[in-house]
DNA sequence: CTTGAACATATCATAGTGATATATTATTAT
DNA sequence: ATAATAATATATCACTATGATATGTTCAAG
């Protein structure tokens, strides 16, 4: 069996919130899931095709002038009903790449300053993303919109994964820049 | 551009510490740099001989009774050099994709038992994890070989690098199973 | 004496990525 | 005023990655 096409389930998810175009779903996941999510429309508009010939979802035609047509998509109750479904089963097993540990791994041979201002770099681009998440946090525990929200919870929970897996890499930083010294001096 | 190909530089980094078949690069793979990097056949097989041709590696190849030739491989200079010029090079972006919580997002309308089960799973996994790293990194501090070798702080890097993301995940999977218990009782 | 793990290479269908093509309108900077 | 660029909108391409499967032997454990 090849692998399954998460992407499907994901624009799912989108469109169970509300109807919209390839162009309004990448925007939805760049801004709300794009912090564990990524899609791309090399990937969203051939799927949205495929989901309209299994029915789980409808398109309806938009004409504007100057730009191209607004292709709009809603969600059927096939759709929902594969959405749901998908959401009941455990999580798949998925494969891990951090190019930047693959580095490290093989860095001996390689001059500690090279490898220090990686890490320093990593570190200054995580400290910005924390930023980002307390940022959204607090936007999303104010009065405006959200509360009372049943999503809000789950909404919370996926930014504090993303504050957990931060800070955890910035403590991993702090900890191998002070090994890297010790490395210097010997 | 297309994205480049990364297997091909963890294939190099491989072989720099030793040649080997494809097979060898698997389990090798599979045993010291599996909790951050994931290789399959499919990938390697073909990388190696397109490596080949670009005179990066070159194949020896045993005969054996029996069993299928054994293709072994060796890193060229060249190989070398294309090796350490990536390794200074800064890490590239890398995309994300982390289904748990991309359920997460979705599940407000999903029985809070189901999400339960799923955390559940997630941390008994965590936790078999953290224990596995505990060992290999009792195993590289013990005398075994591993004592004045100058990748053994890279490679104890690499380990402390899984602790802190596992042991993150866990505190996350602790609050959410908070967090659920309290929507339960809403 | 049979089941299964280890050894060894290889291919296939499918999935995912990032860049690019195309074209208009609105906004911002010089 | 005008040039640059960001936003709106869809689509495709080349390449990379994944997981399953095919093929076939040897050796150890039950």
């Amino acid at each position: 069996m090849a692998k399954t096409n998460k992407t499907k389930y994901a624009l799912l998810g989108v469109l169970s919130l509300g109807p919209g175009s390839g162009y309004d779903i990448k925007k939805f996941c760049d801004f709300s899931i794009g912090h564990f999510w990524n899609e791309n429309y090399g990937h969203i508009y051939p799927v949205l095709k495929q989901m309209e010939a299994e029915e789980l979802v409808t398109k309806t035609t938009e004409h504007t002038e100057g730009r191209p047509d607004r292709n709009v998509y809603f969600i059927t109750d096939t759709g929902r009903d594969e959405l749901r479904h998908w959401l009941l089963q455990p999580v798949e097993h998925e494969p891990v790449r951090f190019e930047l540990i693959l580095k490290i791994f093989f860095s001996a041979d390689i001059p500690v300053e090279n490898t220090v201002e990686k890490i320093l770099q990593g570190k200054k681009e995580h400290e910005e993303l924390l930023g980002k998440y307390l940022e959204i946090e607090k936007l999303l525990q104010s009065e405006e919109g959200y509360k009372g929200n049943p999503g809000l919870p789950f909404w919370l929970a996926t930014i504090n994964y993303g504050k957990h897996h931060v800070r955890a890499h910035i403590d991993w930083c702090i900890e191998t820049l002070a090994m890297l010294e010790e490395v210097k001096h010997q």
